[in-house]
DNA sequence: ATAACATTCAATAAGTCTATTGAATGTTGT
DNA sequence: ACAACATTCAATAGACTTATTGAATGTTAT
Protein backbone atom coordinates (compact mmCIF):
# COMPACT_ATOMS: atom_id res chain seq x y z
CA UNK A 1 0.00 0.00 0.00
CA UNK A 2 1.72 2.95 -1.26
CA UNK A 3 1.09 6.30 0.93
CA UNK A 4 -1.28 7.75 -1.68
CA UNK A 5 -3.31 4.82 -1.05
CA UNK A 6 -3.09 4.88 2.22
CA UNK A 7 -4.71 8.39 2.62
CA UNK A 8 -7.25 7.43 -0.10
CA UNK A 9 -8.73 4.70 2.00
CA UNK A 10 -8.60 6.09 5.13
CA UNK A 11 -10.41 9.52 3.88
CA UNK A 12 -12.72 7.33 2.40
CA UNK A 13 -13.58 5.73 5.66
CA UNK A 14 -13.58 8.60 7.54
CA UNK A 15 -16.24 10.38 4.96
CA UNK A 16 -18.83 7.25 5.03
CA UNK A 17 -18.75 7.99 8.70
CA UNK A 18 -19.52 11.64 8.13
CA UNK A 19 -21.87 11.10 4.99
CA UNK A 20 -24.20 8.74 7.69
CA UNK A 21 -24.44 12.15 9.78
CA UNK A 22 -25.18 14.34 6.74
CA UNK A 23 -29.11 13.56 6.98
CA UNK A 24 -31.45 15.96 8.82
CA UNK A 25 -33.64 12.95 9.78
CA UNK A 26 -30.56 10.77 11.20
CA UNK A 27 -29.37 14.20 13.23
CA UNK A 28 -32.70 13.61 14.86
CA UNK A 29 -32.47 10.41 15.44
CA UNK A 30 -29.04 10.85 16.95
CA UNK A 31 -30.69 13.31 19.98
CA UNK A 32 -33.38 11.13 20.79
CA UNK A 33 -30.98 8.13 21.12
CA UNK A 34 -28.79 10.41 23.08
CA UNK A 35 -31.70 10.42 25.62
CA UNK A 36 -31.11 6.30 26.04
CA UNK A 37 -31.77 3.16 23.75
CA UNK A 38 -35.03 3.04 21.93
CA UNK A 39 -36.83 0.73 20.02
CA UNK A 40 -37.58 1.76 16.09
CA UNK A 41 -40.71 2.49 16.68
CA UNK A 42 -40.24 5.00 19.22
CA UNK A 43 -37.81 6.95 16.70
CA UNK A 44 -40.65 7.03 14.19
CA UNK A 45 -43.04 7.87 16.95
CA UNK A 46 -41.26 11.05 17.82
CA UNK A 47 -40.12 12.11 14.16
CA UNK A 48 -42.22 12.36 10.91
CA UNK A 49 -40.77 8.90 9.81
CA UNK A 50 -42.48 5.72 8.77
CA UNK A 51 -41.27 2.64 10.63
CA UNK A 52 -39.81 1.16 7.41
CA UNK A 53 -38.12 4.57 6.95
CA UNK A 54 -36.47 4.42 10.64
CA UNK A 55 -35.44 1.65 9.89
CA UNK A 56 -33.50 2.43 6.89
CA UNK A 57 -32.12 5.51 8.47
CA UNK A 58 -31.24 3.40 11.65
CA UNK A 59 -29.36 0.45 9.51
CA UNK A 60 -27.40 3.69 7.95
CA UNK A 61 -26.58 4.57 11.27
CA UNK A 62 -25.63 0.77 11.93
CA UNK A 63 -23.05 0.28 9.31
CA UNK A 64 -21.58 3.42 9.69
CA UNK A 65 -20.42 2.26 13.19
CA UNK A 66 -22.78 4.71 15.04
CA UNK A 67 -25.13 3.10 16.59
CA UNK A 68 -25.74 -0.64 17.56
CA UNK A 69 -28.59 -2.94 17.59
CA UNK A 70 -29.80 -4.97 20.42
CA UNK A 71 -33.20 -7.06 20.86
CA UNK A 72 -34.50 -7.40 23.96
CA UNK A 73 -37.82 -9.35 23.60
CA UNK A 74 -40.21 -8.33 20.81
CA UNK A 75 -37.81 -4.73 20.56
CA UNK A 76 -34.69 -4.04 19.33
CA UNK A 77 -33.09 -1.25 20.99
CA UNK A 78 -30.59 0.81 18.94
CA UNK A 79 -28.03 3.28 21.28
CA UNK A 80 -25.21 5.30 20.26
CA UNK A 81 -22.10 3.33 19.67
CA UNK A 82 -20.31 4.98 22.49
CA UNK A 83 -19.87 8.67 23.69
CA UNK A 84 -17.63 9.90 21.19
CA UNK A 85 -20.34 9.95 18.72
CA UNK A 86 -22.57 12.46 21.03
CA UNK A 87 -18.98 14.51 21.11
CA UNK A 88 -19.06 14.85 17.52
CA UNK A 89 -22.20 15.29 16.84
CA UNK A 90 -22.26 18.33 19.56
CA UNK A 91 -19.14 19.38 18.06
CA UNK A 92 -21.27 19.81 14.64
CA UNK A 93 -23.74 21.43 16.20
CA UNK A 94 -21.39 24.44 18.08
CA UNK A 95 -20.27 24.94 14.69
CA UNK A 96 -23.30 25.77 13.41
CA UNK A 97 -24.67 27.29 16.53
CA UNK A 98 -21.20 29.88 16.62
CA UNK A 99 -20.72 30.11 12.30
CA UNK A 100 -23.74 29.29 10.70
CA UNK A 101 -26.33 32.69 10.33
CA UNK A 102 -29.41 30.57 9.07
CA UNK A 103 -28.69 28.40 12.30
CA UNK A 104 -28.75 31.79 14.67
CA UNK A 105 -31.77 33.17 12.59
CA UNK A 106 -34.07 30.10 12.90
CA UNK A 107 -33.24 29.61 16.57
CA UNK A 108 -33.65 33.61 17.77
CA UNK A 109 -36.88 33.71 15.16
CA UNK A 110 -38.35 31.02 16.92
CA UNK A 111 -37.38 31.48 20.38
CA UNK A 112 -37.82 35.02 20.56
CA UNK A 113 -41.30 35.24 18.44
CA UNK A 114 -43.13 33.58 21.84
CA UNK A 115 -41.99 35.06 24.98
CA UNK A 116 -38.80 36.02 25.93
CA UNK A 117 -37.16 34.16 28.50
CA UNK A 118 -34.15 33.69 30.67
CA UNK A 119 -31.56 30.52 30.27
CA UNK A 120 -29.51 29.39 32.84
CA UNK A 121 -26.42 27.56 32.28
CA UNK A 122 -25.03 24.00 33.81
CA UNK A 123 -22.89 25.70 36.64
CA UNK A 124 -25.50 28.38 37.44
CA UNK A 125 -28.00 25.54 38.24
CA UNK A 126 -25.60 23.34 40.22
CA UNK A 127 -24.74 26.13 42.41
CA UNK A 128 -28.55 26.57 43.08
CA UNK A 129 -29.42 22.92 42.99
CA UNK A 130 -26.41 23.34 46.26
CA UNK A 131 -28.71 25.88 48.01
CA UNK A 132 -32.12 23.96 47.44
CA UNK A 133 -32.70 27.22 45.87
CA UNK A 134 -34.81 25.80 42.49
CA UNK A 135 -37.25 23.06 41.37
CA UNK A 136 -35.50 20.92 38.56
CA UNK A 137 -38.26 20.01 36.47
CA UNK A 138 -37.97 17.15 33.33
CA UNK A 139 -40.63 18.19 30.70
CA UNK A 140 -39.18 14.84 27.97
CA UNK A 141 -41.86 11.89 28.02
CA UNK A 142 -42.10 10.17 31.06
CA UNK A 143 -39.94 7.10 29.79
CA UNK A 144 -37.01 9.15 29.00
CA UNK A 145 -36.63 10.75 32.51
CA UNK A 146 -36.82 6.85 33.57
CA UNK A 147 -33.81 6.15 31.14
CA UNK A 148 -31.90 8.71 33.04
CA UNK A 149 -32.39 12.31 34.85
CA UNK A 150 -30.70 14.93 36.57
CA UNK A 151 -30.41 14.04 39.81
CA UNK A 152 -33.52 15.35 42.11
CA UNK A 153 -35.81 15.96 38.61
CA UNK A 154 -39.20 16.05 39.00
CA UNK A 155 -40.82 14.25 36.07
CA UNK A 156 -43.30 16.82 34.47
CA UNK A 157 -43.55 15.91 30.86
CA UNK A 158 -44.09 19.11 29.15
CA UNK A 159 -47.70 17.63 27.17
CA UNK A 160 -49.00 17.07 31.11
CA UNK A 161 -47.86 20.37 32.28
CA UNK A 162 -51.09 22.63 32.39
CA UNK A 163 -53.35 19.84 34.73
CA UNK A 164 -50.09 19.47 36.76
CA UNK A 165 -49.05 22.98 38.02
CA UNK A 166 -50.26 22.12 41.68
CA UNK A 167 -47.47 20.63 42.33
CA UNK A 168 -44.80 23.58 41.72
CA UNK A 169 -44.76 26.21 44.69
CA UNK A 170 -44.92 29.55 43.46
CA UNK A 171 -42.41 30.58 45.55
CA UNK A 172 -39.30 29.38 44.48
CA UNK A 173 -37.63 29.32 40.85
CA UNK A 174 -38.70 26.49 38.63
CA UNK A 175 -36.01 25.31 35.41
CA UNK A 176 -36.76 23.19 33.20
CA UNK A 177 -34.39 21.24 30.68
CA UNK A 178 -35.22 18.72 27.66
CA UNK A 179 -33.79 16.78 25.47
CA UNK A 180 -31.08 19.63 24.11
CA UNK A 181 -30.77 22.61 22.56
CA UNK A 182 -32.42 21.99 19.74
CA UNK A 183 -35.61 20.36 21.37
CA UNK A 184 -38.54 23.17 22.14
CA UNK A 185 -40.19 21.17 25.36
CA UNK A 186 -38.20 23.38 27.80
CA UNK A 187 -39.13 26.03 25.71
CA UNK A 188 -42.92 25.92 25.78
CA UNK A 189 -42.30 24.90 29.77
CA UNK A 190 -40.62 27.76 30.72
CA UNK A 191 -43.52 30.00 28.55
CA UNK A 192 -46.04 28.30 29.95
CA UNK A 193 -45.02 28.44 33.51
CA UNK A 194 -43.82 32.27 32.89
CA UNK A 195 -47.72 33.38 31.61
CA UNK A 196 -48.78 31.38 35.03
CA UNK A 197 -46.98 33.32 37.55
CA UNK A 198 -44.20 31.42 38.03
CA UNK A 199 -40.42 32.38 37.65
CA UNK A 200 -39.21 29.95 34.95
CA UNK A 201 -35.48 29.83 33.47
CA UNK A 202 -34.87 27.06 30.55
CA UNK A 203 -31.45 25.16 31.10
CA UNK A 204 -28.86 25.62 28.15
CA UNK A 205 -28.37 22.57 26.37
CA UNK A 206 -29.92 19.41 27.62
CA UNK A 207 -30.09 16.12 29.80
CA UNK A 208 -27.48 14.17 27.52
CA UNK A 209 -25.25 17.29 28.25
CA UNK A 210 -25.30 17.64 31.50
CA UNK A 211 -24.70 14.08 31.94
CA UNK A 212 -21.80 14.09 29.37
CA UNK A 213 -20.41 17.11 31.84
CA UNK A 214 -20.09 14.34 34.54
CA UNK A 215 -22.55 16.36 36.65
CA UNK A 216 -25.04 14.40 38.86
CA UNK A 217 -27.83 12.21 37.69
CA UNK A 218 -30.04 9.37 38.48
CA UNK A 219 -32.08 6.96 37.17
CA UNK B 1 -43.65 28.54 12.45
CA UNK B 2 -44.59 25.58 14.17
CA UNK B 3 -42.53 23.40 16.31
CA UNK B 4 -42.37 20.93 13.54
CA UNK B 5 -41.40 22.94 10.72
CA UNK B 6 -38.67 24.53 12.96
CA UNK B 7 -37.48 20.91 13.89
CA UNK B 8 -37.37 20.08 10.26
CA UNK B 9 -35.60 23.39 8.77
CA UNK B 10 -33.35 23.51 11.66
CA UNK B 11 -32.06 19.77 11.63
CA UNK B 12 -32.04 20.24 7.65
CA UNK B 13 -29.22 23.19 7.96
CA UNK B 14 -27.42 21.06 10.56
CA UNK B 15 -27.21 18.54 8.00
CA UNK B 16 -26.43 20.68 4.97
CA UNK B 17 -23.13 22.05 7.14
CA UNK B 18 -22.36 18.43 7.74
CA UNK B 19 -23.10 16.66 4.62
CA UNK B 20 -20.73 19.25 2.91
CA UNK B 21 -17.90 17.09 5.36
CA UNK B 22 -19.31 13.71 4.30
CA UNK B 23 -16.61 13.69 1.31
CA UNK B 24 -13.13 12.19 1.28
CA UNK B 25 -11.85 15.01 -0.58
CA UNK B 26 -13.48 17.92 1.07
CA UNK B 27 -11.99 16.36 4.80
CA UNK B 28 -8.23 15.91 2.96
CA UNK B 29 -8.89 19.77 2.04
CA UNK B 30 -9.54 20.68 5.79
CA UNK B 31 -6.50 18.72 6.84
CA UNK B 32 -4.30 21.05 4.45
CA UNK B 33 -6.42 24.08 5.26
CA UNK B 34 -6.03 23.33 9.00
CA UNK B 35 -2.21 24.27 8.02
CA UNK B 36 -3.36 27.82 7.04
CA UNK B 37 -4.93 29.86 3.99
CA UNK B 38 -4.31 28.24 0.72
CA UNK B 39 -4.52 28.69 -3.06
CA UNK B 40 -6.71 26.73 -4.83
CA UNK B 41 -4.24 25.41 -7.27
CA UNK B 42 -1.87 24.41 -4.01
CA UNK B 43 -5.04 22.34 -2.79
CA UNK B 44 -4.57 20.83 -6.04
CA UNK B 45 -0.94 20.25 -6.26
CA UNK B 46 -1.54 18.45 -2.70
CA UNK B 47 -4.24 16.09 -3.73
CA UNK B 48 -5.15 14.52 -6.38
CA UNK B 49 -7.40 16.89 -7.43
CA UNK B 50 -7.67 18.89 -10.74
CA UNK B 51 -8.23 22.48 -10.56
CA UNK B 52 -11.34 22.90 -11.71
CA UNK B 53 -12.96 19.52 -9.14
CA UNK B 54 -10.33 21.70 -6.08
CA UNK B 55 -12.30 24.79 -7.03
CA UNK B 56 -16.04 23.11 -6.97
CA UNK B 57 -15.35 21.25 -3.65
CA UNK B 58 -13.75 24.55 -2.12
CA UNK B 59 -17.35 26.32 -3.46
CA UNK B 60 -19.30 23.35 -1.76
CA UNK B 61 -17.09 24.14 1.88
CA UNK B 62 -17.95 27.85 0.92
CA UNK B 63 -21.48 27.47 0.83
CA UNK B 64 -22.12 25.58 3.58
CA UNK B 65 -19.85 27.91 5.26
CA UNK B 66 -16.90 26.02 6.75
CA UNK B 67 -14.58 28.28 4.67
CA UNK B 68 -14.21 31.84 3.17
CA UNK B 69 -12.53 32.89 0.37
CA UNK B 70 -10.05 35.94 0.08
CA UNK B 71 -7.79 36.88 -2.91
CA UNK B 72 -4.79 38.16 -3.23
CA UNK B 73 -3.31 39.67 -6.15
CA UNK B 74 -3.66 36.78 -8.67
CA UNK B 75 -4.19 34.40 -6.03
CA UNK B 76 -7.63 33.26 -3.95
CA UNK B 77 -6.53 32.38 -0.47
CA UNK B 78 -8.91 29.68 0.97
CA UNK B 79 -9.32 29.72 4.89
CA UNK B 80 -11.53 27.61 7.30
CA UNK B 81 -13.89 30.30 8.36
CA UNK B 82 -13.22 29.75 12.06
CA UNK B 83 -11.17 27.02 14.09
CA UNK B 84 -15.18 25.60 15.10
CA UNK B 85 -14.59 24.08 12.10
CA UNK B 86 -11.24 22.21 13.09
CA UNK B 87 -12.63 21.41 15.65
CA UNK B 88 -15.49 19.39 14.45
CA UNK B 89 -13.73 17.72 11.93
CA UNK B 90 -11.29 16.58 14.75
CA UNK B 91 -13.95 15.27 16.63
CA UNK B 92 -15.54 12.99 13.46
CA UNK B 93 -11.87 12.39 13.32
CA UNK B 94 -11.19 11.06 17.27
CA UNK B 95 -14.79 9.52 16.90
CA UNK B 96 -13.48 7.03 13.90
CA UNK B 97 -10.24 6.54 15.66
CA UNK B 98 -12.24 5.47 18.70
CA UNK B 99 -14.71 3.18 17.35
CA UNK B 100 -14.42 2.35 13.52
CA UNK B 101 -12.28 -0.88 13.10
CA UNK B 102 -11.53 -0.19 9.27
CA UNK B 103 -10.07 3.04 10.27
CA UNK B 104 -7.99 1.53 12.72
CA UNK B 105 -6.59 -1.09 11.11
CA UNK B 106 -5.70 0.89 8.20
CA UNK B 107 -3.60 3.07 10.49
CA UNK B 108 -2.10 -0.18 12.40
CA UNK B 109 -1.16 -2.08 9.17
CA UNK B 110 0.25 0.80 7.73
CA UNK B 111 2.53 2.02 10.49
CA UNK B 112 3.54 -1.02 11.00
CA UNK B 113 4.46 -2.61 7.62
CA UNK B 114 7.14 -0.11 7.79
CA UNK B 115 9.64 -0.08 10.69
CA UNK B 116 7.70 0.73 14.23
CA UNK B 117 8.26 3.44 15.75
CA UNK B 118 7.49 5.47 19.19
CA UNK B 119 5.23 8.24 19.52
CA UNK B 120 5.45 11.56 21.75
CA UNK B 121 2.68 13.00 23.63
CA UNK B 122 1.88 17.00 23.50
CA UNK B 123 2.36 16.99 26.98
CA UNK B 124 5.80 14.75 26.93
CA UNK B 125 7.22 17.15 24.09
CA UNK B 126 6.62 20.51 25.80
CA UNK B 127 8.21 18.79 28.83
CA UNK B 128 12.00 17.60 26.91
CA UNK B 129 11.44 21.20 25.40
CA UNK B 130 11.33 23.10 27.93
CA UNK B 131 15.03 21.28 29.19
CA UNK B 132 16.38 21.24 25.83
CA UNK B 133 16.42 17.93 25.83
CA UNK B 134 14.89 17.37 22.01
CA UNK B 135 15.45 18.86 18.39
CA UNK B 136 12.11 19.58 16.87
CA UNK B 137 11.92 19.21 13.32
CA UNK B 138 8.50 20.08 11.31
CA UNK B 139 9.13 17.67 8.06
CA UNK B 140 5.79 20.14 6.49
CA UNK B 141 6.53 21.66 2.81
CA UNK B 142 8.63 24.60 3.77
CA UNK B 143 5.88 27.22 3.23
CA UNK B 144 3.35 25.47 5.76
CA UNK B 145 6.34 26.14 7.70
CA UNK B 146 6.63 29.78 6.91
CA UNK B 147 2.79 29.80 8.09
CA UNK B 148 3.55 29.13 11.38
CA UNK B 149 4.82 26.29 13.39
CA UNK B 150 6.00 25.06 16.87
CA UNK B 151 8.26 27.16 18.49
CA UNK B 152 11.89 27.09 17.58
CA UNK B 153 11.48 23.93 15.66
CA UNK B 154 13.79 23.52 12.20
CA UNK B 155 11.73 23.22 8.95
CA UNK B 156 13.10 20.05 7.07
CA UNK B 157 10.80 19.07 4.61
CA UNK B 158 10.94 15.00 4.27
CA UNK B 159 11.48 15.42 0.91
CA UNK B 160 14.74 16.76 1.53
CA UNK B 161 15.71 14.91 4.67
CA UNK B 162 18.36 12.86 3.08
CA UNK B 163 20.22 15.62 2.16
CA UNK B 164 19.84 17.64 5.37
CA UNK B 165 20.80 14.84 7.77
CA UNK B 166 24.48 16.75 8.90
CA UNK B 167 22.28 19.45 10.54
CA UNK B 168 21.34 17.39 13.06
CA UNK B 169 23.68 16.28 15.79
CA UNK B 170 23.46 12.05 16.58
CA UNK B 171 23.40 12.75 20.35
CA UNK B 172 20.06 14.08 21.23
CA UNK B 173 16.53 12.89 20.68
CA UNK B 174 14.75 14.03 17.48
CA UNK B 175 10.64 14.61 17.02
CA UNK B 176 8.98 14.95 13.80
CA UNK B 177 5.39 16.02 13.11
CA UNK B 178 3.34 17.07 9.98
CA UNK B 179 -0.26 18.14 9.22
CA UNK B 180 -1.90 16.07 11.49
CA UNK B 181 -2.12 12.05 12.60
CA UNK B 182 -3.29 11.42 8.88
CA UNK B 183 -0.42 12.89 7.60
CA UNK B 184 2.60 10.22 6.84
CA UNK B 185 5.08 12.95 6.23
CA UNK B 186 6.51 12.47 9.80
CA UNK B 187 6.22 8.57 9.60
CA UNK B 188 9.04 8.64 7.02
CA UNK B 189 10.81 10.90 8.40
CA UNK B 190 11.09 9.04 11.70
CA UNK B 191 11.67 5.56 10.08
CA UNK B 192 14.51 7.21 7.58
CA UNK B 193 15.88 9.23 10.79
CA UNK B 194 16.10 5.65 13.02
CA UNK B 195 17.15 3.61 10.02
CA UNK B 196 20.52 6.17 10.01
CA UNK B 197 21.78 6.11 13.58
CA UNK B 198 19.11 8.68 15.11
CA UNK B 199 17.01 8.33 17.87
CA UNK B 200 13.63 10.20 16.56
CA UNK B 201 10.05 9.95 17.51
CA UNK B 202 7.00 11.15 15.95
CA UNK B 203 4.64 13.48 17.73
CA UNK B 204 0.71 12.21 17.80
CA UNK B 205 -0.87 14.97 15.59
CA UNK B 206 0.20 17.64 14.13
CA UNK B 207 0.72 21.60 14.12
CA UNK B 208 -3.02 22.34 13.81
CA UNK B 209 -3.66 20.44 17.54
CA UNK B 210 -0.37 21.44 18.75
CA UNK B 211 -1.52 25.33 18.24
CA UNK B 212 -5.38 24.46 19.41
CA UNK B 213 -4.28 23.11 22.02
CA UNK B 214 -2.84 26.63 23.31
CA UNK B 215 1.13 25.64 23.06
CA UNK B 216 3.85 27.65 21.90
CA UNK B 217 3.83 28.64 18.22
CA UNK B 218 5.44 31.28 16.00
CA UNK B 219 5.56 31.96 12.52
C1' DA C 1 -4.58 47.02 -24.96
C1' DT C 2 -2.58 42.45 -24.51
C1' DA C 3 -0.66 38.11 -22.87
C1' DA C 4 -0.35 35.15 -19.07
C1' DC C 5 -2.42 32.90 -15.72
C1' DA C 6 -5.63 31.65 -11.51
C1' DT C 7 -10.08 30.54 -10.88
C1' DT C 8 -14.91 29.68 -11.90
C1' DC C 9 -18.83 28.30 -14.68
C1' DA C 10 -21.93 25.27 -17.51
C1' DA C 11 -23.16 21.00 -19.37
C1' DT C 12 -23.23 16.25 -18.96
C1' DA C 13 -23.12 11.28 -17.82
C1' DA C 14 -22.54 8.04 -14.20
C1' DG C 15 -23.17 7.04 -9.74
C1' DT C 16 -25.51 7.54 -5.10
C1' DC C 17 -29.31 8.67 -1.80
C1' DT C 18 -34.11 8.88 -0.38
C1' DA C 19 -39.15 7.85 0.53
C1' DT C 20 -42.67 4.78 -0.51
C1' DT C 21 -44.64 0.59 -1.20
C1' DG C 22 -45.94 -4.11 0.09
C1' DA C 23 -44.06 -8.51 1.10
C1' DA C 24 -40.88 -11.29 4.15
C1' DT C 25 -38.65 -12.47 8.59
C1' DG C 26 -38.34 -13.27 13.41
C1' DT C 27 -40.16 -13.18 18.17
C1' DT C 28 -43.73 -13.72 21.78
C1' DG C 29 -47.60 -15.62 24.15
C1' DT C 30 -51.37 -18.73 23.71
C1' DA D 1 -48.89 -24.53 15.55
C1' DC D 2 -50.88 -19.89 15.37
C1' DA D 3 -52.02 -14.99 15.71
C1' DA D 4 -50.10 -10.65 16.74
C1' DC D 5 -46.79 -7.60 16.09
C1' DA D 6 -41.86 -5.33 15.58
C1' DT D 7 -38.65 -4.97 12.25
C1' DT D 8 -36.34 -5.63 7.87
C1' DC D 9 -35.99 -6.36 2.95
C1' DA D 10 -36.51 -5.52 -2.11
C1' DA D 11 -37.87 -2.83 -5.85
C1' DT D 12 -38.50 1.49 -7.78
C1' DA D 13 -38.76 6.38 -9.23
C1' DG D 14 -37.13 10.92 -8.41
C1' DA D 15 -33.76 13.77 -6.55
C1' DC D 16 -29.00 14.83 -5.61
C1' DT D 17 -23.60 14.36 -6.16
C1' DT D 18 -19.50 13.83 -8.61
C1' DA D 19 -15.63 14.09 -12.15
C1' DT D 20 -14.62 15.63 -16.56
C1' DT D 21 -14.57 18.66 -20.18
C1' DG D 22 -13.74 23.10 -22.38
C1' DA D 23 -15.14 27.77 -22.41
C1' DA D 24 -15.63 32.15 -19.67
C1' DT D 25 -14.17 35.57 -16.15
C1' DG D 26 -11.11 38.42 -13.63
C1' DT D 27 -6.49 40.00 -12.27
C1' DT D 28 -1.63 41.31 -13.08
C1' DA D 29 2.34 42.94 -15.48
C1' DT D 30 4.00 44.71 -19.70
Amino acid sequence: MTAREFKTAIYKEMSEMTKALGNPHRLEILDLLAQGPAPVEYISKNTTLSVANASQHLQVLKHAKLVKAERKGKYIYYKLISVDVFNAWSALRNLGFANNGEVNSLLKDYRSKSEEFEMISKSELLEKMEHDDVVVIDVRPEDEYRKGHIKRALSIPEKNLHERLEELSGDIEVVAYCRGPLCLMADEAVNYLNKNGFKAKRLEYGFPEWQESGLPVES
